[in-house]
DNA sequence: CCTACTTCTTGACATATATCGAGGTAAGTG
DNA sequence: CACTTACCTCGATATATGTCAAGAAGTAGG
């Protein structure tokens, strides 16, 4: 892989014409590549499956930890890429962070995918 | 990474609930994930839109090729992963090989991932 | 048969990444 | 202050993967 992808800010909102619509530009695709890579891990499925099922309160790292076959350290990693992808918020209270799902930036990265969407 | 995804076959089609209605169990997990990442290549991504575009009609390796900086290797490589993920359709007709894309699937995708399902 | 075209395969290589253990820092508790 | 809990960071390691060059294999047209 000699090419190597550059690393690019994604914690704004997802903005682009659905791929169904028209061939989507080198830069789109990037952005949204990033953002799916971000989600394409069975791990991080279940975390945010997780924090989608936790609401507006918020789930910390060693409850995640607790529902996993790995170590704090590995969902700690999983959780900022989500996080730098826009899908996750996290919010620091005391000694624990609590995490909550961003709805919106999953509902964004759907719909550019959607192939019915119009 | 010593723990190695498992090899899943793809080709048929995703039906699990959506992860925002429950906590996904890890099988779930695990063929959601595969199929993402099956899409999360910024060169993937413009392969698909270039198949959505070209209709039933398909399109061959070489026209795809032409429309990217990869060689036409490179494009074979994506077009393998994407069709074992069961987002296109291959069919030969002599020397060439027609690509179409399969919308319900990608579709069954997206809705596994919809924030906003129900 | 010879040539051209299309696709796929193989092997090599560099990069990316998932995971863990160890340890550090900060917050809360007695 | 000591002890615990929660989280993160760092370094190491094994695996995965994107890319290309080279070439094999199939098809078509003289």
């Amino acid at each position: 892989m000699p090419k190597s992808l550059p690393v690019i800010e994604l914690s704004g909102p997802l903005c682009c014409p659905p791929v169904a619509v028209g061939v989507i530009s080198d830069a789109d695709a990037l952005e949204v590549a990033l953002r799916l890579k971000a989600l394409a891990d069975p791990v991080r499925i279940k975390l945010l499956s997780l924090v989608l099922a936790a609401g507006l309160d918020g789930i910390r790292n060693a409850d995640l930890t607790r529902e996993l076959r790995v170590t704090d350290a590995t969902v700690s990693h999983h959780l900022r890429q989500l996080s730098r992808a826009g899908l996750l918020t996290a919010t620091r209270e005391g000694a624990s962070t609590y995490y909550v799902a961003d709805r919106s930036a999953l509902g964004a990265l759907v719909r550019v995918m959607d192939p019915h969407c119009c």
